[in-house]
DNA sequence: CTGCTTGCAAATAGTTTGCACGTTC
DNA sequence: GAACGTGCAAACTATTTGCAAGCAG
């Protein structure tokens, strides 16, 4: 059951001085039943259907506050909206031009480019934080030439 | 000069049935001026400081078209804002979180990753079109904790 | 009680679009 | 001269913010 899993995020969430709310409750909910990305418009739909009054804006707000606190990561997909997932499971995004389907991987999958860009660069990537664009396995064999 | 090179993708643009406008050659001639990044505002900026007409509609319409042609790519630099560059030239962005530096690597530097994503997933990333977030040498240096 | 949180609406930032007029081919 | 391109303003999308009232601690 996840309501478990709730539970321990909104403890977190007090222990890091944030005061409980119905409506954070209700995102971090939301999230966890996610098990995967989803918009911050998509939460705020999962979350009225239930507690109509939430806004939008505290949907929001609650994920800036999850942010801060570390237990959740957004990333960009491309074209403006974010997707937020649950930060304890560490995974990257590969988004394709052609269909719009997103495919999670594994972090360590990106291992090798990391050592490499720290090597060459002195830079770190920042893990489960950035979109790969390209084109699906799918797209790639129904593709003409445009 | 590079002036040559600005009527070379000028006729470029027209082979592929476009028309040639002194806005769209403005453009064109901003963006080998550039020789790197940069947004529609900047660009439109650049180009008005000639022809002050030119509005930023037009520089983003004229942008698609070249990206349509293939002559430009854009990359989200995870903020919304987009950059374009010119599209012979490929690389990609590290954006260091910390500083907000764009730091351009070779495109090669993502081979052995494209690889392992094809092979894995068969999925092919898009070169040139992806930001890659993280921390900077600079600022890993300074690093305190937080 | 105190002051963090919320709902609402309006502001913001980046980009797109409808329209009547100007320009290119 | 026909169709495409342009300037302008207004629409749009995703997100943020000011404020008075509400609720957690």
């Amino acid at each position: 059951m996840s309501s478990t899993r709730t539970e321990a995020l909104v403890g977190t969430l007090r222990q890091h001085g944030w005061r409980v709310t119905s409506a954070r409750r209700a995102v971090i909910a939301a999230l966890v039943e996610a098990e995967g990305h989803m918009t911050a418009d998509q939460l705020a739909e999962k979350v009225q259907s239930n507690q109509p009054d939430v806004h939008l804006s505290t949907v929001y707000r609650t994920l800036e506050a999850l942010e801060q606190v570390g237990l959740v990561d957004h990333t960009h997909l491309g074209h403006g909206r974010a997707v937020y997932h649950l930060a304890d499971d560490p995974h990257q995004h590969l988004v394709c031009d052609g269909c719009g389907a997103v495919i999670e991987v594994p972090d360590d999958t990106f291992t090798s480019l990391a050592d490499t860009l720290r090597r060459s660069h002195g830079f770190t990537i920042r893990p489960s934080h950035f979109a790969v664009l390209g084109r699906c396995a799918a797209c790639n064999q129904g593709q003409a030439s445009g």
